[in-house]
DNA sequence: AATGAATGAGCGTTCATTCAT
DNA sequence: AATGAATGAACGCTCATTCAT
């Protein structure tokens, strides 16, 4: 058992390093400075000995980037309080999302500037599982908000479509961020769109709250 | 002057060819079809008759898109009347916009998913100039935005930020389509997305008109 | 010695096992489909571990080759009855040898495509090896020429290069089919051949015995 | 035109160059050696430059190699008497052929020794077309035959068959050469099989001949 | 002004072989 | 005896850019 557990601890410290370069390239200076050549180099191994890691360069890149997205959703679900009120609970997810965004500021310029991942022709829907974090995301979103129209917060609506815009809102925020172009602070940023997203839902304690 | 104007005229033509073959690619292929032989090619010229009108290849691109760029943001204004009273001339941009965009569908489908462009890496400021246009448009909403509030048909607001949030929204909207995430068709989109632009803004003829 | 027998057979069961993979794989997808990967996978150890039963590649390849080779000689000698007269030895031989080429088919069309090994090129002899199979097996018909010539069954003439001649056009006869250009069956083929093989001896009981 | 031609001669040089270099490379070292860096190299250009010439590396090998198929075919044919009388025009053919092989025995080495080219695996097709000289070749001897037949200076038979063991029969002869297994010089190879064929085809002039 | 041949650096991937364990 | 991680060299192919003509 040792031997066995010595073993996958040195198969999984590789993966992790190739993944931690690939990240740290791909923040550093984009998809296209991701070359086995270099992502090796970063890892300390040689070019071939990827491929006892990863059968090939999509599929590393692609479990890094999954990654990534995983972790930064898990990341919000753990900073939101589940016992929350749905107006407390939305700010929250609010405030996660763009705190997390903006710990990952490197990583998110490229990951929003070159969606090419997403494009339908890779193969047919395996690239597309990035898109299940989104969702997940935007699933949370919307049970707060059904939470809160059922509970009179918030007007009546279709959910699934503000969930969305909501989203949407706060990834452009933290976009506009990243390249440079918001004049304030992330606090004040955040609060503002808060308030926007308030006026979107109509919500009943926003007089109130702010 | 004839003379130099006859060369202007060829060079003018075969610019345009260029950046129109260019175009093609983009829409058609995605950027990494963007090869300065196919694009000769497709041009009826030689790979290296490129180099007497643009820099280099990159160049070559941004200029091609900020042509599209602009085209658009053209676009969108002329099918707008300005004599339109806020809410509906708000309306009319945000359909015309859309319309647009679904024009534009195949070019979007690249430029929205690979927009490596905007990284400041490149040159300071060179690849900024495609902002310029998203910039223009978002003044544009704005400027609509602070007449309805000054008329009092608008709650009073950060007009800066409001604009941005619309034009975002709508982006988002048409992006969505793209990627094939869409279930309805384009007329319920566009009005459900006027809707919730409604509540953003707290428009006072928002039931009347709806 | 118990003990000494016991590694030796699991030496010898190895080596077998790894000896069956090669074949199979240059059977079903030729030469380059033998890797080192491939063939340890196929016997179940590991790649390294080859190396403990075989110098290098080209050792174990050329051993499987050796081995085919032998085998399929072996296999002709067992179907031919050594009492029989030379005419009907000769012929007895042929069509072992076309039936035994038959039956492994798919091995010889790649050994027959690909006899890389041949080359003097490598190791002074070491591949020349591979000829010795051939040749015993031409030895083999040319005593049967020897014995009918000296019975006046067939006439005179210089056996060894009749031999040459006979193995050559029944390789022949059998690669045709291998490349997909025969267009009758296997048996008439083979009686063809016979026909052919009779004109060149002058056997004296050709007309009785056709 | 002057240009034109000017162009056209450089073209052809390089095609011609890169063609050598291969057929040098397959003659002296095997298809295996046949690299895109030292095709170029040998040229005298770079690796990037052969794309220019050919589509891909398979294209360039089996251009050259049917190239050496053709012009062995037509060297044959250009040393044979298309008045003379079929059994002297069949001598005549199988010594051209001998010769031929004889010239062009390095690369004959790697040609019969990797046949490769003619696994149907590659593109249905293409690569059989190097069958065609072959056959081209065996239509002409068959034709001998044919018309020996038909003024009884051949027995009837078979005629297509014959010539494809009268051609398997030389090349076998050749072959044997090659491998550096004959014991006796090209000239009384050569006879020995002229009278194995002889015997064969139970030529009417044989005894007067020889 | 335009050609188009040529360069040269780079890429992802494969694989026989080695060697510490 | 056996593993299997790692190496390192090689390979076919692409493409932005240059430059003599």
């Amino acid at each position: 058992m040792a031997k066995v557990s010595r073993k996958q601890i040195l198969q999984n410290f590789r993966s992790r390093s190739l993944l931690e370069s690939t990240r740290r390239l791909i923040a550093g200076e984009g998809f296209d400075a991701v070359t086995m050549e270099r992502v090796a180099e970063e890892a300390g191994i040689t070019k071939g000995a990827i491929y006892l890691y990863f059968r090939n360069k999509d599929q590393m890149i692609l479990t890094a980037v999954e990654e990534i997205a995983s972790e930064m959703v898990r990341g919000i679900e753990r900073r939101v309080d589940p016992q929350a009120e749905p107006w407390d609970r939305l700010r929250q997810l609010i405030r996660a999302q763009l705190a997390i965004m903006e710990e990952n500021k490197e990583l998110l310029r490229t990951l929003l500037l070159d969606r090419r991942l997403l494009k339908n022709g890779r193969r047919g829907g395996q690239a597309r599982r990035l898109l299940k974090h989104r969702q997940k995301h935007e699933a949370d979103i919307r049970a707060v908000l059904a939470k809160g129209v059922r509970q009179k917060v918030f007007q009546s609506m279709d959910t699934a479509r503000a969930a969305f815009y909501v989203n949407e809102m706060t990834i452009s925020t933290a976009q506009r961020r990243l390249l440079g172009l918001a004049r304030s602070s992330l606090e004040e940023e955040t609060e503002c769109l808060i308030r926007f997203v308030g006026l979107l839902l109509r919500n009943k304690n926003f007089n109130k709250v702010h």
